[in-house]
DNA sequence: TTTCATTTGCAATAATGATGCATTAACACG
DNA sequence: CGTGTTAATGCATCATTATTGCAAATGAAA
């Protein structure tokens, strides 16, 4: 069914170097299906025992280094991870997008077309990232009441 | 010595309907004297066994809630706490200012005179805080280099 | 098919954080 | 000032997230 998904992932893996396992590309499939952030135990969850909890650290760490996923902490320090967008690399992850964590669901979203404006940040610092979480009540949830 | 600081602190927490005790004093007094938002761990070190460390998260968890200190999770997912400026209150928690977490020296700093500009944010989504966290390398850790 | 580096699974460990319960301390009231 | 009541603390325990070392399994290339 899915050829041409599945040998998207399949290049993505080989451009960075990594061998396509069963484990990769299932973790591959299930964040590309997904319109937001997804935790680490969400994950855990979805993916059962089919995976270890360790592969899946490392996994996740894996794809974060070489820029395929980026991840986001929410307002409770729990790691979420999402596909980035095709113009991330490894050394060049442009993460400036602002994500919204919703306090009801606890789910996270990317804001992809809110981008976060030029600050003036004290000389002296020099930036690396930034990471613009605005939390409160989504609209899934706000429909729900 | 510190009389009337300490008078301050206790006055904060006789108006949140806190008892005064030891504990809190204490934690409110290393917080004031620190110029950046300090992470758990260390001022669980910085404490030593004064405090049990049960204790202490409850101690950080009470003061958040009554919105003394507010609480900032770094890019690692560890939480951060600082003395909330003064117009901080139990039901107006104005925290949409930016931290500035060093990758190097892990500290976190508040930057009070950056806001967070205006956002247009999705509607059906319900802003209830935002939390910018800028990472890179701090003004201390480029010096020293 | 055989080799070799990578990846995975398992066991063990560490750190952060929460909960239940007995003990202690604060403070309001007589 | 004592003293009772409520809040706060300390201790034991447990849950969750995350890391590391090592042996076994697997992918890819020869």
């Amino acid at each position: 069914m899915n050829q041409n998904k599945n040998q998207q992932y399949e290049d993505l893996l080989v451009k960075n170097g990594l061998k396509r396992t069963g484990a990769r590309l299932q973790v591959l499939d299930i964040l590309s299906h997904r319109d937001s952030a997804t935790s680490q135990p969400y994950l855990e969850n979805l993916i059962g025992k089919e995976i270890d909890r360790v592969t899946l650290y490392r996994i996740l760490k894996t794809f974060e280094e070489k820029g395929i996923i980026h991840r986001v902490m929410d307002n409770h320090g729990t790691a979420n991870y999402a596909i980035c967008s095709n113009s991330c690399s490894e050394h060049n992850h442009h993460d400036e997008h602002v994500h919204f964590n919703c306090n009801n669901c606890l789910r996270v979203y990317c804001l992809d077309e809110v981008k976060i404006p030029a600050l003036k940040i004290a000389k002296g610092f020099k930036v690396e990232d930034m990471n613009l979480i605005v939390s409160g009540i989504c609209k899934e949830c706000n429909q729900a009441n």
